[in-house]
Formats: C-alpha cells, structure tokens, sequence
RNA sequence: GUGGGAGUAGCUCAAUCGGUAGAGCAUCGGACUGUGGCUCCGACGGUUGCGGGUUCAAUUCCCGUCUCCCACCCCA
C-alpha cells in the first residue's frame, strides 16, 4: 500500500471542518486590522532561504527539502530550488520584487503549507501548516513604529481568543539590533569560558555556535549557572531601550498580558528587537503555538531597500490541536435529506433539490432504489434535520411529505411554498 | 540527527508457555413493500506494518527496515 510521506497527513472530514473554522475566523480577525492577503510561491530559490533564515540555523542547514532543478537548454545551468520552510522570506522576497513600497506601509498575510525535514513528533510534522502577517514599509509610512509590534501582538490576542484558545501566554522580549547583539554575545562568551566546561553536552556546543542558545537549555543542573549569565536587555542601545518599552507601555494601554523573558531567543537571523512568542500547555514538548518579531534588516539583506518588518507565524496543526472545539460541533449538518420513493423519483427529487439548494439550504439526497428505511437511516448517519419524501403520492397532490427526525413531527407542504417553508425553519 | 515505546479487521482492542487470529463498534443485508433511531439474525472484513532468521510450528523469539508516539534537538 502506498502510504503518505514521512512526516505528512491527510486531513479529512470531519477535521478540514474545524480547519475552515480556524481560516475564516483568522481571516475576518485580519481584515479588522486591515491586513490583505499574499500567495507567494511554495518553492523559491535556495538562496532566499540562504541569505534571509541564515545559513548557520537548523533550518537552512539541515532541514529544507532542496533539489536541483535541470536547466532548459543543454548549456544552461541548473537551478538550487528549495521547498518554502517559512514565509517570511518570500513575502519580503515580493515586497522587493513588485517595489512594494510605493503603496506605503504592506499588511500582509499568508496561510499554507511550509515545509521542513525534521523528526516528526506531535505538533512537529514535515509538511505543516502557517497562518503569518507581516507588516513592511519604508520606516516613513511607520513600519518602525513600536506601535506595528503592538498592533500585531494585540491582533494576536484577539486571534487566539477568537477561535477559542483559552490559557494562552504571552512571552515577550527585545533581542536589541545586531551591534547590541554582537556586544551581548561578547559578553556572553566571556562569561561562558570558565564554566562552559561543567555544562551539559549540548551546552558546549551551543557555547560554540551559537552562544545564545543557551538560555533554551532545559538541563536542570545548568540553570544556576545560567542565572548569573548577562541578559540582552542590559546590552540595548536607548533606540531599542526605547522602542520596546512603548511596546510594553501600549500592551498595558489596551491589556494585554504578558510576560517578559529576557532569556527569549529566536532561531531565525533575521529577527531585531521585539521577538515574542504565544505557548499554550496542551501541546507538550511543542509548546509554542507561536511566534515572531521585528526584522529590520532583512529587506536590505536580500538586496532591497531599507524595510523594516515585523511579522509572526502561527502554527497552525499546534492551534488546532489546542482546540477545545470539536470537528464535529463545526460541521453544517443538511438542513434537508430528500428521499426518493419508487422507480423513475430520482428525477422528481433532482429538481426538488435544485430548487431548495437555491435557497441556501444544505439538501442531500438518496435514490429512488432505496427503501425508505434505508433513507430514513441515511438521513439519520448525516444527522440531517428533515426528511423530505417525494413518492408517487406526493408528486400526484403536488405536495410533499417533511417530518422532522429529531421530533417525529410530520406535515405536508405544497410544491410551491417548500423553499420559504424549510426557509422558516432554519 | 540521538535515545526510548508501539504497530493485529475501517476504528478501539484481545489472543495463556511459540500451537495456525477473535470481540465490540462501524459497514452491508434480512426480520420489516410508504416511515428512522431500539432489538434480533446473518454477511463482509486480515500478507498480524514490511523483509529476513530461528523452529515441526512465529501475532508471540531474534535481526533489519518503515511508520507513528514520547523525550532530546529544533522550531511554529
């Protein structure tokens, strides 16, 4: 038997249900905060992912899914084409590409599949699915502003209490700009030296390629050592002091709550500044629903203008699963089942059908071989609210049979006034 | 990529010391010709994930492999 790659699923009924939910509340959510939809490519060029995610993280490294695509002529070379592992490099990718920045500040969202070859776990699969937002422009129309990172963090909130995740938290931090950085990471190393050498196995390597990683250590033992570390927040410039305390002073303005984690990290490069993250506890090891932060740079990274961003991700396949909701409650049940009765109804029952789906009404029908127990039983599996019968009877008054499953109450409508009947109903 | 656990009917699970695979639910049909849910009867359904080894005999023991789950790693 064929079976689906490593790492990948089908999503069927009733779960595509719950994951058109989730979409069209998100999309509503966007269209409040004025935010426009993007479709940019699943595979792009290797090097997007190169120069925007970072050659040194896991994720270029070792995670994408890359081929070489043939050239067209014999002489041609090849192309590097790699499967998207996120979005945020596309969608800069098109603000560059289409000079975006003639149209001021870009609100841009994305829903789709991302890809990355990693060990599937719960919550962690090789093809899985984003919902992001990013907010680009020239820093004249304000995509600088703190104001962006709030608008978006407060988005967000109202997002995840939109499709109903409840306990949400929201983690906050400042990673500073890359000068801020680069003296924090000084710092870092120095206070490592003498004591990296005790540390866990991962520690030490973490010491070595990429020092901030350590504050992700979840090794009981290292966390004393951990505390005495420098953190990034004593290492800001005024800017980004400034910057992200009227981030906190507008969360506090429209209430949201969060906390401050100065041991916050982000894996991508290009992140600046505001980073965040939203966790929820049903979801294990995979805890982070979410995240995000500013990436001022990474326009002029990828060769276009100055550009600062900020953007998030959300996990989609991790908030479905923090869903209290169930599939089922979300399915739209067939307002109407009808049951063809008798040789040559079928065609009775097509133009009955017709007529009410005009209507907006959710019909299924049988066929006119089944008995009417067995249309009764099919009506019931669906959990339809009516059964309409057309047998010769009905056709030869011109009014059809309707009974209410759920009651047992049955009555006889004309022809002519069915659709404003079954209308009545809903 | 590392370590551990698990894979038996569509689903949830049995199968004693290694003795030749079973139940519930689901599906289909009948009891029941135009009135369902309940009940009863019957049927369908399996390369025991896959490949190899040991054995008279393997769902069971061994090796390999694939997939999922858990943790690490990483990230959303």
């Amino acid at each position: 038997m064929i079976k689906s790659p490593r790492g990948t699923r089908d999503l069927l009924p009733p779960d595509t249900a719950l994951w058109n939910f989730v979409e069209a509340a998100v999309r509503e959510v966007f269209q409040a905060y004025n935010f426009h939809e993007i479709r940019t490519p699943i595979f792009e060029s290797t090097e997007l992912f190169a120069r925007g995610v970072g050659e040194d993280t896991d994720i270029v490294s070792k995670e994408m899914f890359t081929w070489e695509d043939r050239g067209r002529a014999e002489s041609d070379k090849g192309q590097s084409l790699t499967l998207r592992p996120e979005n945020t490099a596309g969608v800069v990718r098109a603000y560059i590409e289409h000079k975006l920045w003639d149209r001021g500040l870009s609100k841009l969202f994305y829903i789709g599949p991302q890809f990355r070859r990693e060990r599937p776990q719960k919550g962690r699969y090789r093809q899985f699915y984003q919902i992001g937002a990013e907010v680009i422009g020239p820093a004249a129309a304000g995509s600088q502003s703190p104001a962006r990172d709030a608008e978006i963090l407060e988005l967000l909130a109202t997002l995840l209490d939109r499709v109903g995740i409840v306990n949400w938290k929201l983690e906050l931090n400042s990673v500073g700009c890359p000068a801020d950085r680069a003296q924090f990471n000084e710092a870092l190393r120095q206070a490592l030296a003498p004591v990296v050498a005790t540390m866990c196995a991962d520690c030490q390597r973490r010491a070595v390629t990429n020092p901030l990683r350590v504050f992700d250590c979840k090794v009981p033992e290292d966390q004393p050592i951990i505390e005495t570390f420098p953190t990034i927040s004593q290492f800001l410039d005024e800017a980004c002091r400034t910057h992200y305390e009227e981030v906190k002073n507008i969360l506090n303005a429209v209430q949201i709550p969060y906390v401050e984690n100065n041991r916050l990290v982000r894996g991508l490069d290009y992140y600046t500044r505001t980073a965040f993250e939203f966790t929820h506890g049903a979801l294990g090891a995979q805890n982070a629903i979410l995240g995000g932060g500013r990436y001022d740079g990474l326009s002029e990274a990828l060769g276009g203008p100055a550009a600062p961003g900020i953007g998030f991700a959300i996990g989609e396949d991790r908030l479905v699963l923090s869903l209290t909701t169930s599939a089922e409650s979300v399915v739209r049940k067939p307002d109407v089942y009808i049951a063809p009765l008798g040789a040559g109804m079928n065609r009775e029952a097509a133009r009955l059908a017709r007529e009410l789906r005009r209507h907006d009404l959710v019909v299924d029908l049988g066929d006119d071989s089944f008995r009417l127990k067995k249309s009764f039983e099919a009506a019931d599996k669906m959990a339809g609210r009516y059964i309409l019968i057309v047998g010769e009877n009905e056709v030869k008054a011109d009014a059809f049979a309707i009974k209410h499953l759920a009651s047992g109450e049955q009555v006889t409508v004309p022809r002519a006034e069915l659709a404003q009947w079954f209308l009545r109903k809903k």
